[in-house]
DNA sequence: CTGAAAGCGCTTACAG
DNA sequence: CTGAAAGCGCTTACAG
């Protein structure tokens, strides 16, 4: 072809918009250069700071992302992961609601997929060392002297928010020092932070510290002790877990566990593109990140992070 | 074919884990039940509850959603549309930075699209009335009595806030009030909001109030001013934009301008998917979503929110 | 009512 | 080096 055509051609599909059609060549290139998401929900900064992680990663490596938010039960989780078939080069999967089951139903096989902190035969998996966050938490507040430290769970069904607790209750029980009516259930939303600390205060319930399974629900509490004229860490301590970015803008600054987002993310990323140009499926032991103790002023220690 | 066979067929199928290929579906039938959602970045609590909206409203309609944040430069930017080309059954693009060229030429045709805060021929669009918000937030300052109001803008080269700076502009010289020195440029992260307060304070420019272009600079500002032992509302008043979920739970509450993503989110959906199913495009002069004072104590109005 | 064919818009490998 | 054909995995309309 000539010069002149060439120029032609390019001018009227430029005219006409030309854009090549994604979903023809990847049906058969059998590549998407996307990477599905699957969170059990996209509200709050916790999941804002994943997906944002994500996204940096995955852009990184010339890649976009399929996100699918809130499933409620498991049809939902269901239909989200065979929405992303043929639509996807590869898989994250954060379901902390117990359900290996139906996780298990309905991976594509030989997708390759990373689980977050869940984990099925035959899949990738990446997990945070929950437990361990929480015990050097509840292990700091003992140690600032604090008695009656009180616990608010993320909730029953959730995996991760068990090992929370179990991190808690095992440094408590380290101690020597009683959870009788310390410990009570949220749900990982402001709003249950908030709750939790009317129950505390209506049940009469004396706190040096309060401990809260994430910073949601320690910024809830956060509101209704001050509500109650209670200062924070003067009267109560107050500690939380995610270290979400905005923790060091409150008043005060909140003392946390660090969830290496970044890392994650880009560990997530590196792997699951690995796998699709390689062709192989993931390792399935997972890969364990741990946490970090972030000291703030909520807890009066006083210090800044480090 | 009998129920036995039907039985079997069913139960390899679901060994196999079969899951029709979407791509493929995609192909023939050209409804991929998608939206593309294109943002100039997915950072921060702005971003996240549109996102969030969008998710919500997109599910209702048993849609997901395909996500480009971060678009730096103008190629990312014709980048991400290119991408969503076959993809998407419609486009939502946020693109404040003014480049209406640039989605013009990238914009596939005859692809069902809303900008939001843009305005291309051909195409739809939904507005914020950035400025009328500006207004009514500067007035209800210069209404409290404060004289000394700086403002924190959103950059020179984001339409929205110049919107809103406009807004200030308008009601300051309404009021007969000086801004010498009292507007400095910010790019809505919490950093700039940080940084324009402690430009004040070298500076020794005193300040009755200061008016962040967003939430996120103001939510740097207290820490900012907090730092320099000036009380909120005490010493300096303090206002926001976009009322983002955690203004409420900041010490003080944080009086803001509410921007509805909500219904921005629901109507751009509902929108799209009916153009994508009559097969026409949208209008393309904006709907314009009005914007509501929203009054907490960072102003020393003492007010709660309506 | 069942089964084979055509076609969605691409890319890749092959024949001319 | 150019151009026509095959095929990615579906669905839809048609022939048997």
């Amino acid at each position: 072809v000539g010069e002149s055509t060439r120029a032609r051609i390019e001018q009227v599909s430029r005219e006409l918009r030309y854009v090549p059609n994604r979903a023809a060549r990847s049906l058969n290139t059998s590549r998407t250069h996307t990477i599905g998401v699957v969170l059990p929900d996209l509200y709050g900064a916790f999941f804002s700071e994943l997906l944002c992680g994500l996204d940096q990663a995955a852009r990184s490596h010339h890649h976009q992302l399929l996100v699918a938010g809130s499933h409620g039960g498991s049809e939902d989780l269901a239909a989200a992961l065979q929405a992303m078939n043929g639509r996807v080069d590869a898989l994250v999967v954060m379901s902390p609601v117990a359900a290996a089951d139906v996780l298990e139903a309905n991976l594509p096989a030989h997708l390759p997929a990373i689980l977050v902190g869940a984990e099925v035969p035959g899949f990738g998996a990446l997990a945070v060392d929950h437990r361990g966050g929480a015990e050097a938490m509840t292990r700091h507040l003992v140690a600032l002297g604090h008695r009656r430290i009180a616990h608010v769970t993320g909730g029953a069904t959730n995996r991760d928010a068990a090992d929370r607790l179990a991190g808690y209750r095992t440094v408590m029980r380290e101690a020597g020092l009683s959870m009788d009516g310390l410990v009570v259930e949220g749900d990982f939303t402001e709003r249950s932070g908030d709750a939790a600390v009317r129950g505390f205060l209506d049940a009469g319930t004396g706190l040096d510290a309060l401990f809260a399974a994430n910073d949601a629900m320690a910024l809830g509490a956060l509101g209704a002790l001050r509500e109650a004229g209670l200062r924070v860490p003067d009267d109560v301590a107050l500690a939380g877990f995610d270290d979400i970015l905005l923790g060091r803008y409150l008043a005060p600054p909140l003392t946390s566990v660090h969830v290496p987002l970044d890392q994650l993310s880009r560990l997530a990323v590196e792997r699951l593109v690995a796998a699709t140009e390689a062709g192989t499926q993931l390792e399935s032991t997972p890969a364990v990140l741990s946490t970090t103790l972030v000291v703030r002023a909520s807890c009066g220690a006083g210090g800044s992070a480090p």
